[in-house]
RNA sequence: GGGUCGGUGCCCGAGUGGUUAAUGGGGGCGGACUGUAAAUCCGCUGGCUCUGCCUACGUUGGUUCAAAUCCAACCCGGCCCA
């Protein structure tokens, strides 16, 4: 028995997946479950900790979408119960504990960004579940039935806490708990399936344990690789700040993938497109502009793309001039400066690019100013005390190293 | 609870009374070069109303003309013991 293509692209791992065994692959279950007519039931988790999900995310969905199209149902689970505790594991110690309401906000501006991704609309495909609805409800009599289910060695086995546990870095107790809820989501909502990134094999697998503990058919886990940053060295993460996010404007997305590092943009394609790799240009800008304009296109509209695709060639190739018929992102003047005075050029590009760029603060746009990094219209300039009136600059692209523009308007 | 070691900028890690906004490395950003890549070279890398001012070395208080550096208490973490 073989998987479909579809569900084959890109897999890191699948288990269990006993060649000896066919009852216990996944194709087993897909053909058993198209033989009874009934939709598998995929699992996907989101943590609605944060609100802004970036391309490594959409592999998942993805895939989850696939399935959909399949005829299957994604089941996504928000974990807005795990949100709100706070969870300290990984990097940041003291992550912050969420009100219900920022969760809720975080969850709904996350599932708006899937929406060019999963199928919103055909009925009996998408099924979206919190996971406080039945977490919240468990007594303490059920949660030690559930630290019941694992040991601490078992637990030390899992990579992350291995290595913590190796390196003398804290673990706190609890944090034993989150793979084990993570399972009882399973268990909660009857998954066949589950997804996750290969980071994930620990809790998924905890999913299966209880779900035979609870007397049901455990799930299969379905693995993708986690993505690398468009530094083409570490994965891909906010706080490296080497992602594409899905609400950045077309042209910086379209930007920012054209220059990915050579070593990842084969994998962009097996695990942001459809594209069929080798049926692809072999020169390595070729197929990088190709891979740029197709992820693109799946974010943003083909149309909208190919504008980008054209759009960064005549600013970079023409640094001088063509600005100005460029398609870029907008800023109001008026809403960086209130025009009683002149404006400096360093106030001038903190304003505009606070929030982009990490660009954090007036004394860091001046050192980029005196680096060279500020263009107006395709002119440098380099004294960060230079003025400009609202008139000198309306209609103007102001340009941020090589691929951070904006054009200026009232 | 006891013993012990430790907490420095995005990260690692120097510094043990004063030329210290704090050596060095990594990362990041910018410039040159290129394929908008890689490699290489150069520069920047706390904040501000910036020829100056302000805030910083776990927290708070103290000693001193002067503290990241000395003292005290507290908080947090590792390891060993209970």
């Amino acid at each position: 028995m073989t998987l479909p293509s579809w569900l084959e692209r890109g897999l890191a791992d699948l288990f269990p997946n006993a060649d000896d065994d066919r009852n216990q692959t996944l194709a087993a279950r897909l053909a058993a479950a198209q033989q009874a007519d009934r939709p598998l039931r995929v699992k996907l988790g989101i943590d609605p900790t944060a609100s802004s999900i970036h391309l490594g995310h959409t592999i998942l969905y993805r895939k989850l979408r696939a399935f959909q199209e399949a005829g299957h149902t994604a089941v996504v689970i928000i974990g807005d119960f795990t949100a709100r505790i706070g969870d300290p594991a990984g990097k940041s110690a003291t992550r912050p504990q969420l009100s219900p309401q920022d969760v809720e906000e975080n969850a709904r501006t996350y599932l708006d960004q899937l929406g060019p991704i999963l199928d919103f609309d055909t009925p009996g495909r998408l099924e979206i579940q919190r996971n406080s609805t039945w977490l919240a409800k468990l007594d303490l009599t059920q949660v030690i039935g559930l630290l019941g289910r694992a040991t601490v060695g078992q637990m030390l086995a899992k990579e992350d806490f291995a290595n913590r546990y190796g390196r003398g870095a804290p673990i706190a107790l609890h944090e034993f708990l989150y793979p084990l809820l993570q399972g009882y989501d399973s268990v909660m909502v009857k998954a066949d399936v589950e997804l996750g990134g290969t980071d994930q094999k620990f809790n998924v697998a905890m999913g299966r344990d209880l779900q035979r503990h609870f007397g049901q058919p455990p799930q299969f886990g379905l693995l993708m690789p986690i993505l690398t940053g468009i530094d083409g060295a570490q994965k891909m993460s906010k706080s490296l700040g080497n992602t594409i996010g899905l609400r950045e404007d077309p042209l910086t997305t379209y930007s920012k993938l054209e220059k990915v590092a050579d070593a990842v943009v084969d994998d962009y394609i097996t695990l942001l497109t459809d594209l069929d790799p080798a049926a692809m240009a072999k020169d390595p800008r070729q197929r990088q502009r190709a891979m740029a304009l197709e992820v693109t296109a799946c974010l943003h509209g083909r149309e909208t793309a190919q504008r980008a695709q054209a759009a960064a060639a005549t600013l970079v190739m023409t640094p001088q001039g063509r600005a100005s018929d460029v398609q870029v992102p907008v800023v109001h003047l008026e809403s960086i400066w209130d025009w009683s005075a002149p404006i400096p050029a360093y106030q001038l590009l903190h304003g505009v690019f606070k929030t982009k760029a990490g660009l954090k603060s007036t004394s860091e746009a001046r050192r980029r100013i005196q680096g060279g990094a500020l263009r107006l219209d395709g002119e440098k300039i380099t004294d960060p005390k230079m003025t400009f009136t609202k008139d000198e600059l309306a209609g103007k692209v102001l340009q941020l190293g090589k691929k951070v523009f904006c054009r200026l308007v009232l």
